[in-house]
DNA sequence: CGGCATCCATTTTGATACTG
DNA sequence: CAGTATCAAAATGGATGCCG
């Protein structure tokens, strides 16, 4: 399996050779926001088999760009993390984030999945770094059971799953809310105004959480006709 | 056909919904330096099936990422086109090449395929903004048959096929140096010094030549043990 | 239960032949 | 040139089974 290759001398479709197959950025992005477990991927993936699972870890192991790690105590339990070429996938991962939400973010259909940990890669791609300049916090994000947190340090953001050890400002939002957030079909702000969203914390570090993540500007694809160049 | 979605509200995938299968980013890829015919991307898509190729138009015209054009004359063939949508793809695809660059570009293999469309969208993936502010110039490429044309302007690079219309610079190669220039496995900057490309024109835009591609650091993927986060 | 391997019905693909 | 039609080979997804 995997021997199905482009064949072209070109860095995009060398790329693609290693992460163009179905699933595979899918799993990138999980890891992107810290190690899972077979059964976290598992449970985010619907639809993958698991004997495709394991064949995409594999896959992965195999060409370097995840690997296979104990949780520190008390966990103690194995699971995948990225190696430092796959997190340097994070870009490509950001950039299909920001064409999405651009162009490909309407209604969320029926039956369709969510996890909030889509919305904070979602976030992290809206994420204006010129806003950030000077600042230095940590954001903690509550949604239902699940707990993210994204550190802010002058111009650059890391975000990741888990509680942060001593944050600057709680953000507590239900699902829907924070699936909207995701699809920047409203910002923090005015969930936190319209009372969706609820934050405290540090006042200051409050304040700049206005302006730290930018709306892209939604458009809608549509074949005009036109001649060419 | 092209039922198969990940059912996730995800701005990543959803994006992959509509491109990520195979091929796709490809032809995207292929349209980024201008309308192309069908069996140009015939040509340069080798192992693709022309069922597929006209299949995955089809899709492309119906989401609305490119669409039918007329060359102008005098060539007033039907070609295909990017939507502003299917354009906006380009960070995506600049993404994967620079990772490529990074991680992927080791020495071409057997039988592999290359085209020096590919290597003008490697130089582009290089394009250093910073290196190119104040600069106003037209750059020619002439690779054996094919020729291309930078358009700089101030930070910005514009690169597409076919020729320019009053380059200020001429830059002149073979298909291997080109090849290697698009793998960044040496520069412009060397390849002109060492004969394997001659450049000629406007004394000024020739020195700045050498300062607007930077190469990516070059290294090596590898699954180091370690502990989790 | 976590982490796979196996089997099989359904899709996708690759390659070629064929048509306007 | 710009596709359609056809068909064998490969990939997928789902269920099931195994093993510590």
């Amino acid at each position: 399996m995997e021997q199905r290759n482009y064949n072209q001398y070109c860095a995009t479709a060398r790329t693609l050779d290693l992460v163009g197959e179905r699933w595979t950025l899918l799993l990138i992005r999980e890891l992107l926001t810290g190690p899972k477990r077979f059964s976290d991927l598992q449970h985010s993936l619907r639809g993958m088999g698991t004997g495709l699972l394991a064949a995409r870890m594999k896959h992965l192991e195999r060409e370097g760009l995840a690997r296979k790690v104990t949780l520190p105590p008390p966990a103690r339990t194995p699971a995948y993390a990225l190696t430092p070429a796959g997190v340097d996938l994070e870009p490509v991962v950001m950039a299909l984030a920001r064409w999405g939400l651009t162009w490909a973010m309407d209604e969320p259909r029926d039956q369709e999945n969510f996890h909030p940990g889509w919305a904070v890669l979602g976030l992290k791609a809206c994420f204006d770094a010129e806003a950030a300049t000077g600042l230095r916090a940590l954001y903690e994000f509550r949604v239902e059971e699940e707990v993210f947190h994204a550190r802010i340090d002058d111009g650059t953001i890391e975000t990741v799953h888990g509680p942060a050890q001593h944050p600057d400002v709680i953000i507590t939002t239900g699902r829907e809310t924070f699936r909207d957030l995701a699809a920047s079909r409203s910002t923090l702000d005015e969930a936190i105004s319209s009372g969706a969203a609820s934050a405290a914390g540090n006042r200051q570090a409050l304040r700049r959480l206005h302006d730290l993540f930018r709306l892209p500007h939604r458009r809608t694809r549509s074949a005009a006709p036109s001649s060419a160049s």
